[in-house]
DNA sequence: AAAATGACAGCTTTCGATTTCTGTCATTGC
DNA sequence: GCAATGACAGAAATCGAAAGCTGTCATTTT
């Protein structure tokens, strides 16, 4: 069962270029999404990776450093993804406090969604996020500036009026933590979402009056 | 080493009652205390600290109904202790924006000290609350009698006026969680004290305002 | 009757041996 | 010269057997 010759599977042939445009890292990296959703991380294994790409273990070193560095480019893939949706809501011509909002809220229910219906790759997340590796830290960055952009733009157009916009930003984090950081998101997976979206509009209400009072 | 009879020890002999007054719940309460702290939770046996007591590991069944509950009831001591203290802040003459803020600082840093200081006591008081075991349970809702305490202060006497109060408790809860939760406390174990203090300064600085303000 | 015990079933941990996996490298094929 | 491979060392997972621990209970002790 599940054979291991990949030959004359429809989407790929064993000749590298024939119908597929994919490159080999791109590939693997699909394999690996698939191997992570199925067995979580602990039981992907880069044999069978590379077993099911047509070439030997060797070679998947030639484009990721390693296991975990291959898992953790899987994530940053979705994490990408997550970015690029709060982006749309970055840039969408709406008043700030009304994006910081919309920002939190998605940040949420995105991580949410994955818990559920892709938990093991919330698991990679989660871990890189703890572990603080280099995907999470880029991600995080990449979040903070997302939301500065929001501030700052708040500010110019004078519905926000903090002073220190740094702590501004870190503020929004530390406040909305417990609804955003997918600690605290695994933790309360079986907690019914109208009760969090209750708690965490409150918070969100509270945090959009202070950026606009301009308390920081 | 460590020699195994404990009948000539200046503390206890092997009649219960000749020297020490302590019942025997209360002494094996103490000596797993002692062991949790050594050898952490996993290494604690039923057996050893039956051992030290002087009793067979079937009689300590009589007191305690598992290992997990000795083990709980070892955390739930100290539980018992941080709200003692807590409690003493909140029975403070002071005004009730003030208590709210030593409150929430002083559980953050009684935290804090037990992680560095007894980590295998945290490792327990973070697993009860992870499970929601009964005894960080209990312990949650006397905090939050502690908190309702303090805002109800804050109500009548004018410095607050939230309109809804269990609102207003669930979300300083909410908003403190980066600060307060045993597990966003563990994932930023190593992260500089001041550092740290500064930005749970700025949140807790916009609870007070929120509360002041009655936006709840 | 209350306190404690020995003996026991069942589960978990431990340990050592074996297999599998990760990551490296010299070499081959194109 | 780039892509890929086979072979390898060291680390880690796996497995089965042995040991230890948890929790129960009938019985003994006081």
């Amino acid at each position: 069962m599940t054979p291991a010759a990949p030959r004359d599977c429809a989407e790929a042939s064993s000749t590298p270029k024939s119908r597929a445009p994919v490159s080999a890292d791109i590939r693997l990296l699909g394999i690996a999404t698939e191997h992570l959703a199925r067995l979580g991380p602990k039981r992907v294994t880069v044999v069978a990776v590379a077993a099911e790409a047509g070439m030997t273990h060797a070679n998947v070193y030639r484009y990721f450093p390693s296991k975990d560095a291959l898992l953790d480019a899987v994530a940053g893939r979705w994490l990408r993804d997550v970015e690029t949706r709060l982006a749309g809501i970055a840039d969408a011509p709406d008043p700030a406090d009304d994006k910081i909002e919309r920002l939190l809220v998605a940040l949420a229910a995105l991580q949410r969604d994955a818990l559920t219906s892709e938990p093991n790759l919330f698991a990679v997340h989660l871990d890189a996020t703890v572990a603080a590796r280099p995907i999470a830290r880029r991600h995080r960055v990449r979040l903070r500036s997302l939301v500065e952009r929001v501030v700052e733009e708040g500010i110019t157009s004078g519905i926000f009026s903090a002073r220190d916009r740094e702590r501004a930003i870190a503020y929004i984090f530390d406040a909305s933590y417990r609804f955003t950081h997918p600690l605290a998101i695994q933790h309360d997976a079986d907690v019914p979402h109208d009760l969090i979206e209750a708690r965490f509009g409150a918070v969100i209400h509270a945090i959009q009056r202070v950026l606009r009072a301009g308390v920081l």
